[in-house]
DNA sequence: CTTTGGATTGTCT
DNA sequence: GACAATCCAAAGA
């Protein structure tokens, strides 16, 4: 694996939307991300906007780290940080590598399910709060970039209830392994 | 296929 | 005390 400290130092739009197509494992489990959301320090809807908190520390943390937190007291959502401040929500992968163990952790075997969500992909690769604050770039996670161009539509961000309208998800165009459909794609590149 | 409501708890005001 | 970067089952169309 290369080191991952230069493509995270930047704004995390631009690394949210350039991560469509790479391959994420942990300990060996993972697949394609297919869907993202970037967050940003100047954002209302990201977690860092009030400023450092004991639980948004890792996202001012360096770059290519992770950035793990509890959603609705229940679920885990993993982010890779990029500039302090922002951070790229990892929402979906297409399963892979690992299947079993996957099926496993999550107790179902849809595969369109598996990792469909923020909360399903980091079950399914077995990831919680233990996990927050530790390097991208070193195991047991390994983060391979997509080698050619990839076709990428982005859309308004899911679940949130400021910034609504910004265009910040991301997702690979045609997967169905993502977490809702994009309503009104905008096609990249 | 789409919509709705409940679960559950850490975090911040 | 309110709310949350969600998921799931159940009910409706």
């Amino acid at each position: 694996m290369t080191d991952l400290t230069p493509f995270f130092s930047r704004s995390a739009v631009g690394v949210a939307r350039d991560l469509i197509g790479a391959t994420f494992t942990v300990d060996g489990v993972g697949g394609i991300i297919t869907e993202t959301e970037a967050y940003e320090p100047d954002d209302p809807a990201s977690h860092s906007f009030k400023g450092i908190t004991p639980r948004n520390r890792a996202m001012f943390g360096p770059p290519a780290h992770v950035y793990i937190y509890r959603s609705y007291g229940i679920h885990w959502c993993v982010n890779f940080v990029c500039l302090p401040g922002s951070a790229v929500l990892i929402r979906a992968l297409q399963p892979l590598l690992g299947l079993e163990t996957m099926i496993a952790r999550r107790g179902r075997s849809e595969p369109l399910l598996l990792c469909a969500g923020p909360g399903r992909v980091a079950q399914a690769l077995g990831l919680d709060g233990s996990m927050d604050g530790r390097p991208l770039d070193q195991p047991p996670f390994s983060l391979s970039l997509a080698d050619d161009p990839v076709a990428t539509v982005a859309g308004e961000r899911i679940g949130i209830t400021k910034a609504v309208d910004l265009p910040w998800r991301f997702g690979l165009l045609g997967s169905r392994h993502i977490s809702k459909r994009f309503k009104h794609p905008r096609e990249l590149n």
